[in-house]
DNA sequence: GCAAAAGTGTTACTGTTACACCCATGG
DNA sequence: CCATGGGTGTAACAGTAACACTTTTGC
Protein backbone atom coordinates (compact mmCIF):
# COMPACT_ATOMS: atom_id res chain seq x y z
CA UNK A 1 0.00 0.00 0.00
CA UNK A 2 1.55 3.49 -1.66
CA UNK A 3 0.96 6.53 0.74
CA UNK A 4 -2.10 8.90 0.54
CA UNK A 5 -3.00 12.25 1.26
CA UNK A 6 -6.25 13.38 2.47
CA UNK A 7 -9.34 11.26 1.19
CA UNK A 8 -12.92 12.17 1.48
CA UNK A 9 -13.94 14.06 4.21
CA UNK A 10 -16.06 12.82 7.03
CA UNK A 11 -17.80 14.60 10.30
CA UNK A 12 -16.13 13.56 13.26
CA UNK A 13 -18.34 14.42 16.54
CA UNK A 14 -16.65 14.88 19.81
CA UNK A 15 -19.26 13.74 22.30
CA UNK A 16 -19.03 13.46 26.37
CA UNK A 17 -20.12 11.28 28.76
CA UNK A 18 -20.46 13.25 32.07
CA UNK A 19 -20.83 11.38 35.27
CA UNK A 20 -21.46 11.93 38.30
CA UNK A 21 -23.32 10.65 41.38
CA UNK A 22 -26.21 11.89 42.62
CA UNK A 23 -29.87 11.14 44.22
CA UNK A 24 -28.38 11.09 47.69
CA UNK A 25 -26.21 13.47 49.41
CA UNK A 26 -22.70 11.89 49.69
CA UNK A 27 -22.64 13.17 53.34
CA UNK A 28 -25.91 12.04 54.30
CA UNK A 29 -27.05 8.72 52.35
CA UNK A 30 -30.76 8.68 53.09
CA UNK A 31 -31.21 7.50 49.89
CA UNK A 32 -28.65 5.78 48.00
CA UNK A 33 -26.45 7.88 45.45
CA UNK A 34 -26.10 6.47 41.71
CA UNK A 35 -24.44 7.32 38.61
CA UNK A 36 -26.22 10.16 36.83
CA UNK A 37 -25.27 11.25 33.09
CA UNK A 38 -25.79 14.75 31.63
CA UNK A 39 -27.81 15.16 28.87
CA UNK A 40 -29.33 18.02 26.53
CA UNK A 41 -32.42 17.82 23.97
CA UNK A 42 -32.14 17.30 20.38
CA UNK A 43 -34.39 19.07 18.30
CA UNK A 44 -33.74 16.87 15.46
CA UNK A 45 -35.23 13.86 17.58
CA UNK A 46 -37.92 15.46 18.80
CA UNK A 47 -38.53 14.18 22.32
CA UNK A 48 -35.08 12.16 23.13
CA UNK A 49 -32.30 13.44 24.68
CA UNK A 50 -28.78 13.02 23.31
CA UNK A 51 -25.24 13.72 24.63
CA UNK A 52 -23.30 16.82 24.90
CA UNK A 53 -21.05 16.81 21.62
CA UNK A 54 -19.89 19.35 18.99
CA UNK A 55 -18.46 18.88 15.40
CA UNK A 56 -14.54 18.56 15.59
CA UNK A 57 -13.58 21.70 13.80
CA UNK A 58 -9.43 22.27 12.08
CA UNK A 59 -7.88 23.65 15.20
CA UNK A 60 -9.20 20.91 17.54
CA UNK A 61 -7.37 18.33 19.32
CA UNK A 62 -9.51 15.68 20.27
CA UNK A 63 -9.42 16.08 24.16
CA UNK A 64 -9.36 19.78 24.16
CA UNK A 65 -12.86 19.40 22.21
CA UNK A 66 -14.34 17.15 24.75
CA UNK A 67 -13.30 20.03 27.27
CA UNK A 68 -14.94 22.83 25.46
CA UNK A 69 -18.15 20.48 24.71
CA UNK A 70 -17.70 20.34 29.05
CA UNK A 71 -17.33 24.27 29.59
CA UNK A 72 -20.61 24.65 27.53
CA UNK A 73 -22.51 23.05 30.04
CA UNK A 74 -20.94 24.77 32.93
CA UNK A 75 -18.17 22.40 33.62
CA UNK A 76 -14.71 23.93 33.63
CA UNK A 77 -12.82 21.81 34.98
CA UNK A 78 -13.81 17.86 35.32
CA UNK A 79 -11.70 15.96 37.78
CA UNK A 80 -10.98 13.01 35.45
CA UNK A 81 -11.29 12.76 31.68
CA UNK A 82 -10.20 10.15 29.04
CA UNK A 83 -11.31 8.94 25.74
CA UNK A 84 -13.83 6.13 26.01
CA UNK A 85 -14.03 4.93 22.30
CA UNK A 86 -14.96 5.89 18.70
CA UNK A 87 -18.04 5.11 17.06
CA UNK A 88 -18.53 4.90 13.13
CA UNK A 89 -21.24 2.56 11.76
CA UNK A 90 -22.31 4.38 8.54
CA UNK A 91 -26.13 4.67 10.19
CA UNK A 92 -25.82 5.32 13.01
CA UNK A 93 -26.65 8.95 12.34
CA UNK A 94 -29.40 8.74 9.97
CA UNK A 95 -28.73 11.31 7.04
CA UNK A 96 -24.79 11.72 7.39
CA UNK A 97 -21.74 9.82 8.26
CA UNK A 98 -20.78 10.67 11.57
CA UNK A 99 -17.90 9.56 13.44
CA UNK A 100 -18.46 9.67 17.33
CA UNK A 101 -15.13 9.98 19.49
CA UNK A 102 -16.49 9.93 22.41
CA UNK A 103 -15.17 10.56 26.31
CA UNK A 104 -16.16 10.09 29.61
CA UNK A 105 -15.80 12.82 32.54
CA UNK A 106 -16.38 12.46 35.95
CA UNK A 107 -17.63 15.46 38.21
CA UNK A 108 -17.62 15.54 41.97
CA UNK A 109 -20.71 15.82 43.63
CA UNK A 110 -20.02 19.39 45.32
CA UNK A 111 -20.13 20.88 41.19
CA UNK A 112 -23.64 19.91 40.08
CA UNK A 113 -24.54 22.77 37.86
CA UNK A 114 -28.17 21.55 39.03
CA UNK A 115 -29.20 23.65 35.88
CA UNK A 116 -27.54 25.88 34.43
CA UNK A 117 -29.33 28.44 31.47
CA UNK A 118 -29.13 25.48 29.29
CA UNK A 119 -31.87 23.16 29.19
CA UNK A 120 -29.72 19.99 29.83
CA UNK A 121 -30.00 17.63 33.36
CA UNK A 122 -28.72 15.11 35.38
CA UNK A 123 -30.62 11.56 34.62
CA UNK A 124 -29.91 8.05 36.22
CA UNK A 125 -27.22 6.46 34.11
CA UNK A 126 -28.60 2.83 34.67
CA UNK A 127 -32.44 3.51 34.14
CA UNK A 128 -33.85 6.26 32.01
CA UNK A 129 -31.06 6.92 30.34
CA UNK A 130 -31.14 3.43 27.89
CA UNK A 131 -33.99 3.87 26.50
CA UNK A 132 -34.55 7.92 26.21
CA UNK A 133 -31.28 9.00 24.43
CA UNK A 134 -31.06 9.78 20.83
CA UNK A 135 -29.00 7.54 17.89
CA UNK A 136 -26.69 4.85 19.35
CA UNK A 137 -25.91 7.29 22.68
CA UNK A 138 -27.07 4.65 25.50
CA UNK A 139 -24.65 2.17 24.26
CA UNK A 140 -22.35 4.84 24.36
CA UNK A 141 -23.27 5.51 28.29
CA UNK A 142 -23.44 1.69 29.05
CA UNK A 143 -20.08 1.79 27.83
CA UNK A 144 -18.87 4.98 30.17
CA UNK A 145 -20.16 3.23 33.54
CA UNK A 146 -18.46 0.07 32.69
CA UNK A 147 -15.76 1.77 32.36
CA UNK A 148 -15.43 3.20 35.54
CA UNK A 149 -17.14 0.46 37.41
CA UNK A 150 -13.83 -1.73 35.83
CA UNK A 151 -11.72 1.21 36.66
CA UNK A 152 -12.16 1.04 40.57
CA UNK A 153 -11.00 -2.08 40.78
CA UNK A 154 -7.55 -1.17 39.65
CA UNK A 155 -7.25 2.50 39.85
CA UNK A 156 -7.93 5.75 41.98
CA UNK A 157 -10.39 6.91 39.54
CA UNK A 158 -12.81 7.55 42.26
CA UNK A 159 -11.47 10.66 42.96
CA UNK A 160 -13.20 11.75 40.05
CA UNK A 161 -16.37 11.22 41.56
CA UNK A 162 -15.35 12.95 44.93
CA UNK A 163 -14.26 16.36 46.70
CA UNK A 164 -10.81 16.96 47.28
CA UNK A 165 -11.40 15.79 50.89
CA UNK A 166 -13.19 12.99 52.08
CA UNK A 167 -14.40 10.35 54.48
CA UNK A 168 -13.72 6.99 54.26
CA UNK A 169 -17.77 6.44 54.41
CA UNK A 170 -17.59 8.58 51.68
CA UNK A 171 -15.35 6.73 49.18
CA UNK A 172 -17.37 3.91 50.40
CA UNK A 173 -20.33 5.13 48.92
CA UNK A 174 -18.79 5.82 45.85
CA UNK A 175 -17.50 1.75 45.05
CA UNK A 176 -20.78 0.78 46.44
CA UNK A 177 -22.78 3.35 43.66
CA UNK A 178 -20.90 2.71 40.92
CA UNK A 179 -20.64 -1.40 41.24
CA UNK A 180 -24.31 -1.60 42.59
CA UNK A 181 -23.14 -3.64 45.51
CA UNK A 182 -22.60 -3.22 49.44
CA UNK A 183 -19.16 -3.49 50.61
CA UNK A 184 -18.04 -4.54 54.42
CA UNK A 185 -16.40 -1.42 56.21
CA UNK A 186 -13.52 -2.93 58.16
CA UNK A 187 -12.77 -5.38 54.78
CA UNK A 188 -12.93 -1.97 52.63
CA UNK A 189 -10.84 0.29 54.74
CA UNK A 190 -8.23 -2.46 55.06
CA UNK A 191 -7.53 -3.23 51.13
CA UNK A 192 -8.73 0.65 50.56
CA UNK A 193 -5.36 2.02 52.95
CA UNK A 194 -3.53 -1.19 51.60
CA UNK A 195 -3.35 0.57 48.36
CA UNK A 196 -1.35 3.68 49.50
CA UNK A 197 -2.96 5.80 47.64
CA UNK A 198 -4.47 7.85 50.34
CA UNK A 199 -3.38 9.98 52.90
CA UNK A 200 -4.90 11.21 56.12
CA UNK A 201 -5.43 14.92 56.32
CA UNK A 202 -5.27 15.52 60.62
CA UNK A 203 -8.68 16.98 59.53
CA UNK A 204 -12.04 15.93 60.75
CA UNK A 205 -15.90 16.35 59.68
CA UNK A 206 -17.90 16.74 63.00
CA UNK A 207 -21.48 15.65 62.93
CA UNK A 208 -24.08 14.09 65.55
CA UNK A 209 -21.92 10.86 65.67
CA UNK A 210 -18.10 10.64 66.08
CA UNK A 211 -16.08 12.59 64.10
CA UNK A 212 -14.62 11.20 60.67
CA UNK A 213 -11.22 11.57 59.41
CA UNK A 214 -10.89 13.26 56.10
CA UNK A 215 -8.56 11.47 53.62
CA UNK A 216 -7.27 13.07 50.08
CA UNK A 217 -6.10 11.35 47.21
CA UNK A 218 -2.01 11.29 47.32
CA UNK A 219 -2.28 11.90 43.28
CA UNK A 220 -4.73 14.20 41.53
CA UNK A 221 -4.16 11.47 38.47
CA UNK A 222 -5.51 8.25 37.22
CA UNK A 223 -3.16 5.70 38.93
CA UNK A 224 -3.29 2.50 37.49
CA UNK A 225 -2.59 -0.38 39.77
CA UNK A 226 -1.54 -4.15 38.86
CA UNK A 227 -3.74 -5.43 41.14
CA UNK A 228 -7.36 -5.85 42.10
CA UNK A 229 -9.99 -4.67 45.08
CA UNK A 230 -13.24 -4.88 45.45
CA UNK A 231 -15.76 -7.44 46.07
CA UNK A 232 -17.41 -8.60 49.52
CA UNK B 1 -26.34 23.45 23.18
CA UNK B 2 -28.99 23.03 20.43
CA UNK B 3 -29.17 20.66 18.05
CA UNK B 4 -26.33 20.43 15.29
CA UNK B 5 -26.11 19.81 11.96
CA UNK B 6 -22.91 18.58 9.82
CA UNK B 7 -19.93 20.58 10.99
CA UNK B 8 -16.38 21.75 9.14
CA UNK B 9 -15.53 18.35 7.94
CA UNK B 10 -12.30 16.41 8.70
CA UNK B 11 -10.22 13.22 7.21
CA UNK B 12 -10.26 10.04 9.25
CA UNK B 13 -8.23 7.47 8.75
CA UNK B 14 -8.46 3.94 10.14
CA UNK B 15 -5.14 2.31 11.12
CA UNK B 16 -4.50 -1.17 11.88
CA UNK B 17 -1.63 -2.62 14.52
CA UNK B 18 -1.10 -6.34 13.44
CA UNK B 19 1.06 -8.21 15.83
CA UNK B 20 2.16 -11.57 16.05
CA UNK B 21 4.81 -13.18 17.78
CA UNK B 22 8.12 -13.91 15.63
CA UNK B 23 11.76 -14.66 15.63
CA UNK B 24 11.82 -18.21 17.06
CA UNK B 25 9.14 -20.83 15.97
CA UNK B 26 7.01 -21.19 18.73
CA UNK B 27 7.16 -25.14 18.21
CA UNK B 28 10.92 -25.06 18.97
CA UNK B 29 11.63 -21.98 21.07
CA UNK B 30 15.18 -21.84 20.56
CA UNK B 31 15.03 -17.85 20.28
CA UNK B 32 11.92 -16.62 22.46
CA UNK B 33 9.58 -15.09 20.24
CA UNK B 34 8.48 -11.57 20.35
CA UNK B 35 5.85 -9.21 19.37
CA UNK B 36 5.94 -8.01 16.30
CA UNK B 37 4.17 -5.71 14.40
CA UNK B 38 3.40 -5.16 10.45
CA UNK B 39 4.86 -1.68 8.96
CA UNK B 40 5.19 -0.46 5.55
CA UNK B 41 6.51 2.30 3.62
CA UNK B 42 5.94 5.83 3.56
CA UNK B 43 6.29 8.24 0.67
CA UNK B 44 5.70 11.05 2.31
CA UNK B 45 8.13 10.74 4.88
CA UNK B 46 11.36 9.11 3.01
CA UNK B 47 13.18 6.80 5.68
CA UNK B 48 10.30 6.14 7.51
CA UNK B 49 7.73 3.35 8.07
CA UNK B 50 3.93 3.58 8.84
CA UNK B 51 1.33 1.22 9.85
CA UNK B 52 -0.92 -0.17 7.20
CA UNK B 53 -4.02 2.42 6.82
CA UNK B 54 -6.77 4.04 4.94
CA UNK B 55 -9.31 7.04 4.34
CA UNK B 56 -12.25 6.30 6.00
CA UNK B 57 -14.98 6.61 2.96
CA UNK B 58 -18.44 7.44 3.41
CA UNK B 59 -19.91 3.86 2.83
CA UNK B 60 -17.16 2.13 5.66
CA UNK B 61 -18.00 1.06 9.27
CA UNK B 62 -14.62 1.98 11.13
CA UNK B 63 -13.96 -2.13 11.92
CA UNK B 64 -15.22 -2.86 8.50
CA UNK B 65 -12.41 -0.45 7.24
CA UNK B 66 -10.12 -1.93 9.31
CA UNK B 67 -10.61 -5.72 7.90
CA UNK B 68 -10.30 -4.00 4.47
CA UNK B 69 -6.81 -2.69 5.66
CA UNK B 70 -5.76 -5.77 6.81
CA UNK B 71 -7.20 -7.39 3.74
CA UNK B 72 -4.97 -5.50 1.64
CA UNK B 73 -1.76 -6.65 2.90
CA UNK B 74 -2.94 -10.55 2.82
CA UNK B 75 -4.74 -11.14 6.30
CA UNK B 76 -8.04 -11.88 5.22
CA UNK B 77 -9.37 -13.18 8.99
CA UNK B 78 -7.49 -11.52 11.56
CA UNK B 79 -8.01 -13.80 15.48
CA UNK B 80 -8.81 -10.70 16.76
CA UNK B 81 -10.04 -7.43 16.26
CA UNK B 82 -10.63 -4.88 18.30
CA UNK B 83 -10.80 -0.86 18.52
CA UNK B 84 -7.93 0.72 20.04
CA UNK B 85 -8.07 4.40 20.59
CA UNK B 86 -8.02 7.30 18.54
CA UNK B 87 -5.63 10.26 18.09
CA UNK B 88 -6.26 13.86 17.25
CA UNK B 89 -3.87 16.55 17.70
CA UNK B 90 -4.63 19.21 15.11
CA UNK B 91 -0.40 18.70 14.19
CA UNK B 92 -0.50 14.72 14.32
CA UNK B 93 -0.02 14.78 10.65
CA UNK B 94 2.33 18.37 9.14
CA UNK B 95 -0.31 19.86 6.73
CA UNK B 96 -3.96 18.13 7.31
CA UNK B 97 -5.68 17.93 10.36
CA UNK B 98 -6.45 14.08 10.51
CA UNK B 99 -8.33 11.64 13.04
CA UNK B 100 -6.48 8.32 12.74
CA UNK B 101 -9.07 5.46 14.70
CA UNK B 102 -6.90 3.09 15.45
CA UNK B 103 -7.12 -0.88 15.60
CA UNK B 104 -5.51 -3.65 16.95
CA UNK B 105 -5.50 -6.76 15.03
CA UNK B 106 -4.16 -10.66 16.46
CA UNK B 107 -2.48 -12.70 13.88
CA UNK B 108 -1.59 -16.30 14.70
CA UNK B 109 1.77 -17.30 13.97
CA UNK B 110 1.30 -19.91 10.75
CA UNK B 111 -0.47 -17.24 8.79
CA UNK B 112 2.41 -14.78 8.43
CA UNK B 113 2.72 -13.75 4.94
CA UNK B 114 6.61 -12.82 4.88
CA UNK B 115 6.36 -10.44 2.43
CA UNK B 116 3.25 -10.57 0.16
CA UNK B 117 3.78 -8.57 -2.99
CA UNK B 118 3.65 -5.33 -0.80
CA UNK B 119 6.85 -3.76 0.43
CA UNK B 120 5.52 -3.78 4.08
CA UNK B 121 6.96 -6.62 6.44
CA UNK B 122 7.01 -7.54 10.37
CA UNK B 123 8.94 -5.82 12.66
CA UNK B 124 9.90 -6.19 16.09
CA UNK B 125 7.43 -3.84 17.80
CA UNK B 126 9.71 -3.12 21.52
CA UNK B 127 12.70 -1.97 19.68
CA UNK B 128 13.03 -0.42 15.81
CA UNK B 129 9.53 0.90 15.81
CA UNK B 130 10.01 2.96 19.07
CA UNK B 131 12.47 5.29 17.00
CA UNK B 132 11.39 4.04 12.75
CA UNK B 133 8.26 4.64 12.56
CA UNK B 134 6.70 8.25 11.35
CA UNK B 135 4.15 10.32 13.15
CA UNK B 136 2.64 9.16 16.17
CA UNK B 137 2.48 5.39 15.42
CA UNK B 138 5.19 4.52 17.59
CA UNK B 139 2.50 5.87 20.22
CA UNK B 140 -0.11 4.02 18.78
CA UNK B 141 2.02 0.51 18.52
CA UNK B 142 3.06 1.09 22.48
CA UNK B 143 -0.46 1.12 23.37
CA UNK B 144 -1.40 -2.01 21.23
CA UNK B 145 1.09 -3.95 22.95
CA UNK B 146 0.04 -2.67 26.81
CA UNK B 147 -3.38 -3.18 25.44
CA UNK B 148 -2.20 -6.96 25.22
CA UNK B 149 -0.19 -7.72 28.01
CA UNK B 150 -2.94 -6.52 30.31
CA UNK B 151 -5.68 -8.25 28.62
CA UNK B 152 -3.72 -11.66 29.01
CA UNK B 153 -4.57 -11.41 32.51
CA UNK B 154 -7.68 -11.45 32.53
CA UNK B 155 -8.95 -12.98 29.54
CA UNK B 156 -8.20 -15.28 26.28
CA UNK B 157 -6.84 -13.38 24.11
CA UNK B 158 -3.52 -15.41 23.77
CA UNK B 159 -6.20 -17.42 21.14
CA UNK B 160 -5.80 -14.15 18.39
CA UNK B 161 -1.79 -15.26 18.70
CA UNK B 162 -2.12 -18.66 18.65
CA UNK B 163 -3.22 -21.63 16.04
CA UNK B 164 -6.89 -23.64 16.84
CA UNK B 165 -4.84 -25.85 18.31
CA UNK B 166 -1.43 -25.87 20.28
CA UNK B 167 0.44 -27.25 23.63
CA UNK B 168 0.60 -25.69 26.73
CA UNK B 169 4.51 -24.80 26.54
CA UNK B 170 3.42 -22.61 23.28
CA UNK B 171 0.58 -21.20 25.06
CA UNK B 172 2.79 -20.67 28.01
CA UNK B 173 5.65 -19.02 25.27
CA UNK B 174 2.70 -16.38 24.35
CA UNK B 175 2.36 -15.44 27.74
CA UNK B 176 6.05 -15.21 28.68
CA UNK B 177 7.02 -13.46 25.27
CA UNK B 178 4.22 -10.85 25.60
CA UNK B 179 4.76 -10.01 29.29
CA UNK B 180 8.67 -10.15 28.79
CA UNK B 181 8.82 -12.84 32.17
CA UNK B 182 9.40 -16.55 32.50
CA UNK B 183 6.90 -18.46 34.44
CA UNK B 184 6.88 -21.71 36.47
CA UNK B 185 5.50 -24.08 34.39
CA UNK B 186 3.60 -26.27 37.25
CA UNK B 187 2.24 -22.70 39.00
CA UNK B 188 1.20 -21.66 35.45
CA UNK B 189 -0.51 -24.99 34.19
CA UNK B 190 -2.80 -24.76 36.82
CA UNK B 191 -3.90 -21.28 36.55
CA UNK B 192 -4.99 -21.38 33.13
CA UNK B 193 -6.38 -24.55 33.19
CA UNK B 194 -8.44 -23.43 36.47
CA UNK B 195 -9.93 -20.37 33.93
CA UNK B 196 -12.12 -23.55 32.18
CA UNK B 197 -11.60 -21.64 28.91
CA UNK B 198 -9.11 -24.69 27.73
CA UNK B 199 -10.18 -27.43 26.60
CA UNK B 200 -8.29 -30.96 26.09
CA UNK B 201 -8.80 -32.16 22.26
CA UNK B 202 -7.40 -36.26 22.49
CA UNK B 203 -4.68 -35.37 19.85
CA UNK B 204 -1.38 -34.96 20.84
CA UNK B 205 1.60 -33.53 18.99
CA UNK B 206 4.78 -35.72 18.86
CA UNK B 207 8.75 -34.68 18.63
CA UNK B 208 11.88 -35.98 19.81
CA UNK B 209 10.15 -36.28 23.23
CA UNK B 210 7.09 -37.22 25.21
CA UNK B 211 4.40 -36.80 23.21
CA UNK B 212 2.32 -32.66 24.25
CA UNK B 213 -1.28 -32.62 24.51
CA UNK B 214 -3.21 -30.52 22.42
CA UNK B 215 -5.72 -28.04 23.75
CA UNK B 216 -7.68 -25.56 22.12
CA UNK B 217 -9.74 -22.69 24.05
CA UNK B 218 -13.32 -23.47 24.01
CA UNK B 219 -14.36 -19.66 22.54
CA UNK B 220 -12.84 -18.24 19.98
CA UNK B 221 -14.36 -14.88 20.49
CA UNK B 222 -13.05 -12.98 23.45
CA UNK B 223 -13.94 -14.06 26.92
CA UNK B 224 -12.78 -11.42 29.67
CA UNK B 225 -12.73 -12.85 33.49
CA UNK B 226 -13.20 -10.93 36.84
CA UNK B 227 -10.04 -11.72 38.03
CA UNK B 228 -6.74 -11.67 37.63
CA UNK B 229 -3.84 -14.64 36.57
CA UNK B 230 -0.27 -14.08 35.57
CA UNK B 231 2.83 -13.46 37.65
CA UNK B 232 5.75 -15.72 38.70
C1' DG C 1 20.99 -44.96 26.25
C1' DC C 2 20.90 -40.22 25.72
C1' DA C 3 18.88 -35.81 24.75
C1' DA C 4 14.79 -33.13 24.88
C1' DA C 5 10.64 -31.45 26.26
C1' DA C 6 6.23 -33.02 28.82
C1' DG C 7 4.11 -33.69 32.76
C1' DT C 8 3.06 -33.80 37.82
C1' DG C 9 2.34 -32.47 44.08
C1' DT C 10 3.29 -30.51 48.32
C1' DT C 11 4.31 -27.04 51.59
C1' DA C 12 4.73 -22.34 53.30
C1' DC C 13 2.85 -18.14 52.91
C1' DT C 14 -0.14 -14.32 51.79
C1' DG C 15 -4.34 -12.24 51.02
C1' DT C 16 -9.39 -12.50 51.55
C1' DT C 17 -13.57 -13.19 53.77
C1' DA C 18 -16.84 -13.17 57.40
C1' DC C 19 -18.26 -11.32 61.41
C1' DA C 20 -19.89 -7.77 66.19
C1' DC C 21 -18.84 -4.52 69.30
C1' DC C 22 -17.30 -0.04 71.42
C1' DC C 23 -16.41 5.11 70.53
C1' DA C 24 -17.16 10.07 70.13
C1' DT C 25 -20.08 13.43 69.15
C1' DG C 26 -24.66 16.49 68.81
C1' DG C 27 -28.82 17.36 70.50
C1' DC D 1 -28.95 9.54 77.74
C1' DC D 2 -30.04 8.48 73.22
C1' DA D 3 -29.31 8.32 68.32
C1' DT D 4 -26.02 8.43 64.74
C1' DG D 5 -22.42 7.13 62.09
C1' DG D 6 -17.10 6.26 62.99
C1' DG D 7 -13.88 3.19 63.96
C1' DT D 8 -11.47 -1.31 65.10
C1' DG D 9 -9.42 -7.16 65.35
C1' DT D 10 -9.39 -12.03 64.62
C1' DA D 11 -9.91 -16.64 62.95
C1' DA D 12 -11.08 -19.74 59.01
C1' DC D 13 -10.23 -20.19 54.42
C1' DA D 14 -8.62 -19.80 49.62
C1' DG D 15 -5.35 -18.70 46.41
C1' DT D 16 -0.46 -18.05 45.19
C1' DA D 17 4.42 -18.93 45.09
C1' DA D 18 8.36 -21.70 45.36
C1' DC D 19 10.43 -25.73 44.36
C1' DA D 20 12.71 -30.98 41.56
C1' DC D 21 11.99 -35.16 39.70
C1' DT D 22 9.92 -38.76 36.57
C1' DT D 23 7.95 -39.83 31.89
C1' DT D 24 7.81 -40.64 26.99
C1' DT D 25 9.44 -40.19 22.84
C1' DG D 26 13.10 -39.81 18.55
C1' DC D 27 17.40 -40.81 17.24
Amino acid sequence: MAARSAGPLTSVDVDVVALTLSGGQLADGEQLPSPHVWVEPDDTTPGRRRLPGRPLTPADDLEGAARGVLAAIGIDEPRHLEQLASFGAPDRVPGRHAVSVSYLALIPEPHHPPAHGTDGGWVPAAQQAAGDLAWDHATIVEAAVQRVRSKLSYSNIAYGLLPDEFTMSELQLVYEAVLGTTLDKRNFRRKVTALGLLSDTGRQRRGSHRPARLYTFTSAELVLLDDVIATS
